[in-house]
DNA sequence: AATGCGGGGGC
DNA sequence: GCCCCAGCATT
């Protein structure tokens, strides 16, 4: 197939020199896939590399805790996908005497590893002919045989799988593989692909067409929701402060943040202040509150934008309640309370 | 089939 | 402001 071929050659040329393209351990593999997972390479590789620096074996990540692994995790988002690493390295290490699965029917069992990802470590590592599917992949196909479905259709998903398929070079699916993602990635850019040099632009259909900037097509998202966090940060005169790891599921679980308390909006100083007068942390004792910034800081995630105001609670002491301001650097936190921590000085 | 989950960057 | 990104789990 004329296509497959012109994209392994084109590979061969163009790639990327990248520190997991060196090696076929399923060990750096995995780790590097789970980290690319939603997430560009120039924002992943710094973590790559911090993953390998703490956890240079599979085995180092399943001795490890869990809050560990979090914190090294800490800004790159999609924190279960840090939960399911660890679970898996455990799994890995306690029930496969630390060798990973070979075989993608086998690899897609394990948590964190979908269809994309066992396909990758199935054909990278074990040159299993599987057909990695992922926003390039959609991108790329959608675009050169011209195909309208779209990708995020149930429908299109496997459509594009089966296509994806038929279309992987047999005898070098690890080549073809990361052939036709790093040409997405490069070459046939979401936003203005520079076509003129494109290896494939003859035979394109929309490029032909002139429908490059329609493909591929997607669902719509639905629209963010807006929510209004107000932070409890504590300051106490022995240099306490007060964390609390979110246990409820959705975002964030299992990190670290400043008591919060959500409002129906935002909150300005003297109607915060009767509102949190009952708080189960403050009833009961005096306390001088003030904020530290009085317009939200809004902080966007994909489904939900965060209107955010942290307050600033002096009180004489916190005993148990309390952690040492000196040791907040060790955890993990959200980048939105990171990013406070920093810039406030306690 | 639909929804939730982060954060950074391009335009 | 909207879209995209080496997707997966849950319901």
């Amino acid at each position: 197939m004329q296509f497959s071929k012109t994209l392994i050659n084109w590979y061969s040329i163009n790639k990327r020199s990248l520190p997991w393209r060196e090696t076929k351990d399923p060990y750096f593999i995995w780790l590097s896939e789970i980290i690319l997972q939603q997430t560009q390479v120039k924002q992943g590789l710094p973590y790559y590399e911090a993953f390998l620096r703490e956890f240079p074996s599979v085995f180092q990540l399943a001795n490890a805790n869990e809050s560990d692994v979090l914190k090294l995790w800490q800004g790159l988002g999609y924190y279960s996908r840090a939960r399911h690493l660890h679970a898996t390295a455990k799994y890995v290490v306690n029930e496969l005497n630390g060798e990973f699965p070979k075989s993608f029917k086998e690899l897609i069992k394990l948590k964190g590893i979908g269809d994309y990802t066992a396909s990758a470590i199935a054909s990278i590592c074990f040159n299993e002919p599987a057909a990695v599917v992922d926003g390039n992949v959609y991108r790329v196909l959608s675009r050169y045989f011209g195909i309208d479905t779209p990708i995020n259709s149930t429908k299109g998903i496997k459509e594009f799988k089966l296509l994806a398929q038929e279309l992987i070079d047999k005898k070098k699916p690890a080549d073809f593989n990361q052939s036709i993602m790093e040409f997405g990635a490069i070459q046939c850019k979401p936003q203005n692909p520079d076509c003129s040099v494109c290896p494939l632009n003859i035979s394109c259909v929309a490029l032909k067409q002139n429908r490059i900037d329609q493909l591929p097509v997607k669902i719509k998202a639905v629209k963010a929701k807006k929510k209004y966090f107000n932070f409890l940060v504590f300051i106490s005169e022995d240099g306490k402060t007060i964390l609390e790891q979110r246990k409820t599921k959705g975002i964030w679980q299992n990190l670290y943040q400043f008591p919060l308390v959500e409002t129906k909006s935002e909150m300005d100083f003297n109607t915060f202040k009767k509102h949190i007068d009952n708080h189960e942390l403050l009833k009961n004792s005096s306390f001088d509150l003030s904020f530290y910034n009085e317009t939200s800081i809004v902080h966007k995630l994909s489904h939900q934008h965060l209107y955010t105001k942290f307050w600033i609670i002096n009180v004489k002491n916190l005993e148990t309640k309390g952690v040492s301001i000196n040791n907040i650097k060790d955890y993990a936190v959200p980048i939105l309370i990171g990013n406070f921590i920093e810039s406030f000085r306690f």
